[in-house]
DNA sequence: CTTCCTGCAAAAAGTTTGCATTCGT
DNA sequence: ACGAATGCAAACTTTTTGCAGGAAG
């Protein structure tokens, strides 16, 4: 966290109150937030946070490097983790979980002449968990 | 094209005229239409149909499998295809390119033993094309 | 006759924008 | 004091929903 900070500086992006916080939030969040629900949480703590300025943040963050955008499921979400990983969608409790796995493509740098930036995969299928429960209920 | 409407008819889906067109244009387009784009194409030849039946046939289409959604970009895109397969966006042009690449992971079936049933990568970055303009403009 | 689909319009959801005010430096 | 960021509200875009009329079996 305080290596974002430091990033964020060197970058010369001002860092308000509303900025750490929404960085704060991302940083402690497994679980890929929306923009919203990012500016109800932060309501807690800065109860006249504004919904645009949690949007412009993140517009913001992202610009920088320092978070990723993703388009799982109708709402954007927000990842923290900037470079290139993947993601499980399960649609029985439609959580979006990271998965570890290796994508040897992406050292090539190129796919069919294009060249590679970034890449995000989606899983979607059925997660350990609920193909437990499933089990069970059977 | 024959197939999938026998396909659907088995599988007890009337199809009227309007999603005949639907399935039609998208059947056609190697682009990934959205919604409107596939409105608008349809108006030309249908011009009371109105978008409401447009988005509720792409739902019913994808529901039967003959279709896939797209998360890329802020609108939601329609592919014909709808196996596992990955795109490219050229955040130059933002065209939204079919990629042939292997999947060796996905013939495992798992990933951190959650169960996939479908995987969509996206990569992002110069498309070829692009790269070659900006190549003649340096 | 009954069911389901269509088209229109309104509503909802998500995101962006404009502007006056306030904050940080 | 100055420029930049915030907060609020309105606007906009995309998608969904409700309902009256109509087509199909």
């Amino acid at each position: 966290m305080k290596k974002r900070i430091e990033r964020l500086k060197r970058k010369g992006v001002v860092l308000t109150i509303q900025r750490i916080g929404v960085l704060e939030i991302l940083h402690n969040s497994p679980n890929h937030p929306t923009a919203e629900e990012i500016h109800k949480k932060l309501l807690e703590k800065y109860p006249t946070l504004s919904l645009a300025t949690v949007y412009n943040t993140l517009q913001i963050l992202k610009q920088a490097g320092e978070i990723q955008e993703l388009n799982i499921g109708k709402e954007k979400r927000f990842d923290p983790i900037p470079g290139p990983h993947h993601h499980f969608y399960c649609r029985v409790c439609e959580r979006i979980i990271d998965v570890e796995i290796a994508c040897p493509v992406l050292d090539k740098g190129y796919v069919d002449n294009h060249k590679i930036e970034n890449v995000q995969a989606v899983f979607f299928g059925i997660c350990a968990d609920c193909q437990k429960k499933e089990g069970k209920n059977a």
